[in-house]
DNA sequence: CTTGAACCTCTAGTGACTAGAGATTGTAGG
DNA sequence: CCTACAATCTCTAGTCACTAGAGGTTCAAG
């Protein structure tokens, strides 16, 4: 009997089992044949789709951009321009929250710095909460 | 009749009519009355209440950690070590993910620039994705 | 008194999973 | 061959913080 269950599929992946039932639901990744009661297997060509998909998702990639960076990679003859495209939307994406949340790093780092650590009444943090305009930085 | 309908507190908070009221069935904002139709009516303490809320949703606080901090604000003597605590736990997060951004930026960064915009059998985007290994930051 | 904008409630959808119920299958040991 | 029991199956619902829309009612201006 050759290929993975989708129990060992998971820990070969780091997925969850479920996720990867998941996937197949919305049409990512369907395993390549199942057993006679029902079980799925899975082999080396499904196992690399994975990675790649996981892979993709570590870097933030949605779903939607997986798809077709997928079926790009299954016609290695076309053009990359789309994939390159979705790669340098998604650093777009990226850096724009890079500045975000430095600037929220920045507004929290002062609210737990300037706390006294006294009653409510006098607390920085509460009081910053309260009223925008004691923001330093524009979030 | 004194009070703001819920479109002009939405105006003057910058929030959206429907979030509103979103957030007055998880019970974090309820209008201090109703007019005979049913219309609701917001006063400045309703307002300031929204503001708060929409400022801490700004800097990423969750609902359930608003919820304890707007606690905190209705009683101010005391002490605010916990609010204290939510803030420094929000910056952690903050600066965990900045982290995890800045590799994630770094490869984007190179797989975006090695991209030769040729073929999808020769693209780095599509071939990175496929092979953790050939990342030099981890993420 | 009419018009039409603003409001009302209720339901369902988003993204990417995650969790759990209740039933079935696979496999190792006896 | 039988028995445990782990692993798997399907299906449904929940997560977070909204957002969108249907279908109906109220309010304010002219």
């Amino acid at each position: 009997m050759s290929g993975l269950t989708i129990g060992r599929l998971a820990e070969a992946t780091a997925t969850k089992v479920q996720t990867i039932r998941y996937y197949e639901t919305i049409g990512l990744l369907t395993p390549f044949t199942r057993t006679e009661g029902g079980h799925r297997l899975y082999d080396r060509k499904d196992q690399k789709r994975l990675t790649f998909i996981r892979h993709a998702r570590e870097l933030g990639f949605p779903i939607e951009a997986i798809r077709e960076l997928l079926s790009l990679s299954d016609n290695p003859q076309t053009s990359c321009e789309r994939a390159d495209d979705i790669a340098r939307r998604r650093l777009d994406e990226v850096e724009q929250r890079l500045t975000r949340l430095k600037a929220l790093q920045k507004e929290l780092k002062r609210m737990v710095a300037e706390c006294g650590h006294g009653r409510v009444c006098d607390c920085r943090v509460i009081e910053v909460l309260s009223d925008h305009r004691l923001c330093q930085a524009s979030h």
